[in-house]
DNA sequence: TCGCACATGTAACGTGTTACATGATTAG
DNA sequence: CTAATCATGTAACACGTTACATGTGCGA
């Protein structure tokens, strides 16, 4: 998913500024399946006016800058209606720490220690987020798509949590402590 | 991860020519983290036989065009190794699924359903290839990997399979086929 | 004979990130 | 006083994809 489909599934739904629209992709609703950053929705946003599939009005705020707060039209409805019915490319996944984890035998032990509990962390914190959002909100496919995050996020925490030992195992031992059966704990969960 | 990086990564346990880098990032043991095209790749190493981290070869071979064969050396090793050691970014997903699920309501029932099995398959078709993987070669890192892989997959197909109905039922249904318990089977698993 | 697998490479193009510029208010 | 939040926007840069150019041998 691109800028501009981005910016045409969030206005489809309710008016946005610029600035809305990327916190919803980084921190909202959208974000476990985009992010995006301002450098790319100005421009779309800019673009789409253009277009005429959506239009602006400014309004001004004392104290803080002044918004433009964008709404889509018929036209831009229709747009983003039809991609949506276009065929869809599969998942990209990007992960740097199968890469780490591919080279385990090279990575030092308490890096690879700290690696896991890392990843672990961040899936917890992604895990409370998106109930958080499940919480507040609840359109049904909404609390679909939640479920089906938490489900999927949920097996792979398990798996880190039941197999990290095994990863950790693996690794580099410059020193001798290779047996020791004393769990670090580095991130809180 | 780049495609400086991937090349490393490869050659870092074996020579290989640009063409069998693509393949293997694109069908082979890396595909499941990383997709890189030719027009990345052969650059790549040509820079990086440029700041002298790998050296070439050329093997002419009769009926079909010659290699360059692409070794990496010690500067190229160390290179790498340190990059590992660097802070990592938490993985990139993306997800046009997930973008039509959001808008349930506005897709038709058979589309929806056409994608969801496009979805499964996929997923099939993934931890087939994935378990042929693992079968072939085997070092402790990647069999922890390839489990870990297919744990995922399997926990995104389990829910599909579970939960396809609920959202099946959310969409648009122009004609009033709506409570017909026949399931079409579209994609074969 | 058609097209695929092998094999390398480049150029145009698309798309996005980072960092900067600007500026007031508010919470710590 | 400092940092963050609100708010918009641009330019430089990074990075990658797609499509093309080129050419042979082999299997259907």
């Amino acid at each position: 998913m691109n800028a501009r489909t981005l910016c045409l599934s969030i206005l489809y739904d309710c008016e946005a500024t610029g600035y809305e629209i990327r916190k919803q992709s980084t921190e909202g609703d959208y974000s476990y399946f985009v992010h995006v950053s301002y450098g790319a929705i100005y421009p779309a946003l800019a673009k789409l006016e253009q277009e005429g599939l959506v239009s602006v009005r400014v309004e001004a705020q004392d104290g803080k800058p002044s918004k433009k707060i964008y709404s889509i039209n018929e036209t831009g409805k229709r747009e983003f209606l039809d991609s949506l019915l276009d065929p869809i490319a599969p998942d990209i996944r990007k992960s740097a720490f199968m890469l780490v984890a591919h080279f385990a035998r090279e990575i030092p032990k308490d890096l690879m220690i700290q690696r896991i509990e890392e990843r672990i962390a961040e899936h917890s914190q992604e895990l409370e987020t998106i109930q958080k959002i499940g919480e507040t909100h609840d359109g049904p496919a909404d609390s679909w798509i939640i479920d089906y995050c938490c489900t999927c996020i949920q097996a792979s925490l398990h798996y880190l949590r039941t197999n990290k030992e095994a990863l950790i195992g693996l690794t580099k031992s410059d020193d001798e402590q290779k047996i020791t059966p004393a769990q670090p704990t580095i991130a809180a969960e």
